[in-house]
DNA sequence: GTAGCTGCAAATTCTTTGCAGTTGT
DNA sequence: ACAACTGCAAAGAATTTGCAGCTAC
């Protein structure tokens, strides 16, 4: 009985919104995103299609510490993340150093690695507006600009 | 008015149960252990006393992806952990690459970061006697001793 | 003696699940 | 048609908070 999985409006919705984000978004991000296409979606919904999804290997988790997960689209280029603690935003950062294996412990079989980097952003850091908190929308590590959020 | 804390018996065996863990405990396992030795100990102290100790500064917060986070002594050497992903278990690395700060887009002010490696450990690789537990999933595990999942 | 703790239970917050109705194929 | 999908509400699980009594200082 292999399970067919159907193409709806609802998870085309919720792809889109985190394929159209440049950082991960929370499961309420998306939600909010994709309720704009489709009234009425629910949070179970967007649960329920997160994990179909990051079970596929279509979207992956990103944790930052003491956050709920947020997930982006699998299949980019190797990157990690910076959270900057002012603003709270997340942005993607290029490169990564490698080379970890040669720091485990002898015989342990390292299948893969995190990193995550946090700070302050080049908005805080220069800004003399600080964004305080906020859900992080666009914007591909390039600081400079970035627009609504609530 | 500066708040005086007092050295009670309930964050003795809470901080002496982080300490004596080799590996970084949850609040779960913390009360577990500390309850061996104050007896009554509540749930809502341990997390009291993990906030308290962690604002000071005393214990850090490490957290695994997917998993409830877990509180080690503050103050060791520079290290990372590594998660098996088979038994679930959460080991201390020594050594870092560094050169974080190279990879973080211009701009932008970098205060720390965290590292984390998954894969197999040389128990599990070893494949003797492999301490089964924690599924290879995404799932609320409880590595160390655990138990229910739904 | 008193402000700071503590345990317990209720309250929150986040995520999962049970159902009955809806919809993709 | 019919199983898969959805929204809603209830269920769970993890963490926080309100309180009245207890205790370190």
């Amino acid at each position: 009985m292999p399970t067919k999985e159907r193409q709806t409006r609802q998870r085309q919705a919720i792809r889109d919104a985190i394929a159209d984000a440049g950082v991960p978004l929370s499961p309420r991000e998306i939600l909010d995103q994709a309720k704009a296409h489709v009234d009425g979606l629910g949070l179970a919904t967007v649960y329920r299609t997160l994990k179909l999804l990051a079970d596929a290997g279509i979207v992956i988790p990103v944790e930052i510490p003491g956050q709920s997960p947020r997930f982006e689209l699998a299949g980019k280029h190797h990157h990690h993340h910076f959270h900057c603690r002012q603003c709270g935003k997340v942005y993607e950062v290029e490169g990564c150093c490698g080379h970890f294996e040669e720091h485990a412990p002898a015989g342990f079989e390292i299948e893969g690695h995190e990193v995550l980097l946090f700070g302050r952003c080049a908005v805080c850091v220069g800004g003399k507006a600080p964004p305080d908190r906020a859900g992080a929308k666009k914007s591909r590590g390039k600081p400079g600009h970035d627009h609504h959020h609530h």
